[in-house]
Order: structure tokens, then sequence, then C-alpha cells
DNA sequence: TTGTTTTATCGTAATATTGCAATATAATAA
DNA sequence: TTATTATATTGCAATATTACGATAAAACAA
């Protein structure tokens, strides 16, 4: 064997953890904190961004995509990318509930 | 080629990502989920929380603690397990940066 | 000492991810 | 129509992850 017993977990375990999966490679955390920087829509000039040939980064754009950590709106020959405020807040929230419920007398 | 091209981003774009490859396991998951739970350290009954073998949970174990997202201390026999505060507020203050820098006029 | 319990490591098979050349598709321009 | 430009998809090789049986190691009990 060797592939993940996803049956055996929650859907929610199986969706946060698929939400991280997409968070989980540089290049696509490179992409993101480049979203961020420009703080606008992005037409076309994230490949030339990456150090990574355009089909590389057109499947990472893809995976976040999936991940519905960014939108894609198609813009005449370009498309235009930018972060999904809403799920963000989610992965944030997730982590506040974490902490908030987190008593700090262990270990 | 197949492997990450780690060394054309940056170090702490890797350092995030390798945090949140250590997330994207519905097992790891459902081990921070059950660490808080029952919010305290505990000593021995994570293997039967898990529908995996004690080998397989003692890999995810090791990720997590080589990530600090948990912390292990040896109690005679057993070892005690428990969430790493810091670390959990870490990824949520990174987060917290990126909605609150993130405008919503966007797409 | 030997036995028991608990966790870690090794070895390996099954599966998934990563990266890119080649190619395809879609929109526009000339 | 034929170019051009921008992005997506296909196919495949290299590498990484996942899972577990077998075994080892560590701590304690008898």
């Amino acid at each position: 064997m060797g592939a993940s017993k996803t049956d055996f977990f929650t859907t929610e375990q199986n969706e946060v953890a698929s939400l991280f999966k997409a968070l989980s490679h540089p290049a696509r955390i490179a992409i993101i904190e480049y979203l961020l920087k420009v703080d606008t829509c992005i037409c076309g000039d994230i490949v030339n961004e990456l150090p990574l040939a355009q089909p590389t980064v057109s499947q990472h754009l893809k995976e976040l995509k999936n991940a519905n950590i960014i939108k894609g709106n198609i813009e005449g020959t370009a498309i235009c990318y930018c972060l999904n405020l809403d799920t963000l807040k989610k992965i944030e929230h997730y982590f506040g509930t974490i902490t908030s419920h987190l008593s700090s007398k262990c270990c």
C-alpha cells in the first residue's frame, strides 16, 4: 500500500488537510505572497515572477484555484488572478479556534 | 526531474511551505484535533485513536514533532504528547497578516 | 536476569507529487 | 484567413509520501 487512507477520516479532516496541501509547496507560497504584495489582480506576469517553467506554474495555479485560495477571471487573452479573502479568513479562523481552546498549562 | 526546486525560493517560503506540509494529511489533522479535544498531555493512546498501524502513527507524530507543531515529553515507558501553542499562534499570525493586508476590492 | 509494554526505526511496495517539453486551446490582431 | 500571445493539458521521468510488517530500543516489573 501507500496511498492515504482518506476514507478512515472525517470529511472535515480531509478538507482541512487538502487545504493545507495546497499551501505545502514553496512555489505556491511565493504565488500567494506575490499576489499579496502587488495587492491587485495580476494579469499574466506570474510566470515571469517564478523560477519555474510555464506549465509548472500553470499547474500550481490550478491547485491553488481548486483549493479556492485564489480566483481567476478571464480578461481577454490574459487571466486575472487574485487571492480569495474568504478562504484565507477561514484558515485563520481554524487556527484561532485552536489557539483559543488550548490551555497553556500543558507540558 | 520531479523534486521540489527548493533552492530557488527563499528560506522563509520553504519554512512556511514545510509547516503546511506537516498539516497536509488527515491523520495529522486528526492527531491535532484529538490533542485539542482532550486538552491535556496524552500518554500513549494516540495509536488507539487512529485507524492506522502503530509504525504509521509514529511516523506522523514524528513529522508533527519535526515541524514543532507538537511536543513530546518522555514519561517513563510512555511519551506525553501535546500541542505547541507557539507554532500554532505563528501560523494564525501568518494568516492574520495576509487577511489584514488584503484589500477586498479585488476581482 | 527475563518478560512486558511502549515507541522508534528499517525495509519495501503502492501511490502521489513535481517539473517540463511538446502540444493544444483560446482570444485577439493584422 | 494567418499570426501572435497567453494559458492549459498531455505524457512521462524523477522524486517524495504513505503505510505497514518486522524488528529494535528503552523503561520498568517480577
